[in-house]
DNA sequence: CGGCATCCCAGATGATACTG
DNA sequence: CAGTATCATCTGGGATGCCG
């Protein structure tokens, strides 16, 4: 166990690869907006396959960060919303995105520089 | 793309999964603290192979975020340590690693209440 | 000591088809 | 509409060996 007190296999690394993932991102931050539908999710957040977005939900269901609003009517219609304890997920979450954003330029520079010095 | 400006394939995406990669967390964490050698490194995180963490260091340092200091002695001796922009990624990284530490708990007990619902 | 090159595999992800 | 099931594919990551 290293300062932080999260090593590579340690509980709070599992959860943090649920809501770091490629998908618990974008679900994250969509939800961060309001309440989404399973098929408004999957046109918000472009391409990803059902299945991948179903399993990334449950997943984050069964985490505790996201409400699932099953309504037993035909054709069904599924609601997904934000917990209080996904709201303070997505709001890291979305802290992270931001940062990628403000300094996605600086990056860019960066590479360049780094991959002019060789081969 | 959606709200957040993030979407599946876009270069904020590639590098927010540099930064929140199962090594590029741990590596940013450490050398929050201090600067760090490449042996120290691997000792601090734990278990991690050579190739992970000379890859995910090479990433990052290409990215702008670490800096690498090779001194020309023998045995070779390689210092690394947070850029002005590493130090931004880690902070926000750090954010993410202590809100899992405390929600944990409350993870863990959606969990289980999750799970008692079902087979 | 601090790497890089190679091979290999489990698990993550995608594609497609089917269902309540 | 909102999934599940199955099969195919891709890739992160470990093991090993070599080198300046």
């Amino acid at each position: 166990m290293n300062m932080a007190g999260i090593d590579a296999m340690c509980p709070e690394r599992l959860l943090m690869e649920h809501v770091t993932s490629r998908w618990g991102t974008l679900v994250l931050i969509a939800l961060l907006d309001r309440a989404h539908r399973f098929s408004e999710l999957r046109r918000e957040i472009g391409v990803v396959s059902e299945k991948m977005l179903a399993q990334t939900l449950r997943t984050l269901e069964r985490d505790g960060l996201v409400h699932r609003d099953a309504k037993p009517v035909i054709p069904p219609r599924v609601d997904y919303s934000l917990t209080v304890l996904g709201h303070e997920a997505a709001e890291q979450v979305r802290g992270l995105a931001r940062w990628t954003e403000r300094r996605m330029a600086a990056v860019e520079r960066a590479r360049e520089a780094y991959d002019a010095t060789r081969p």
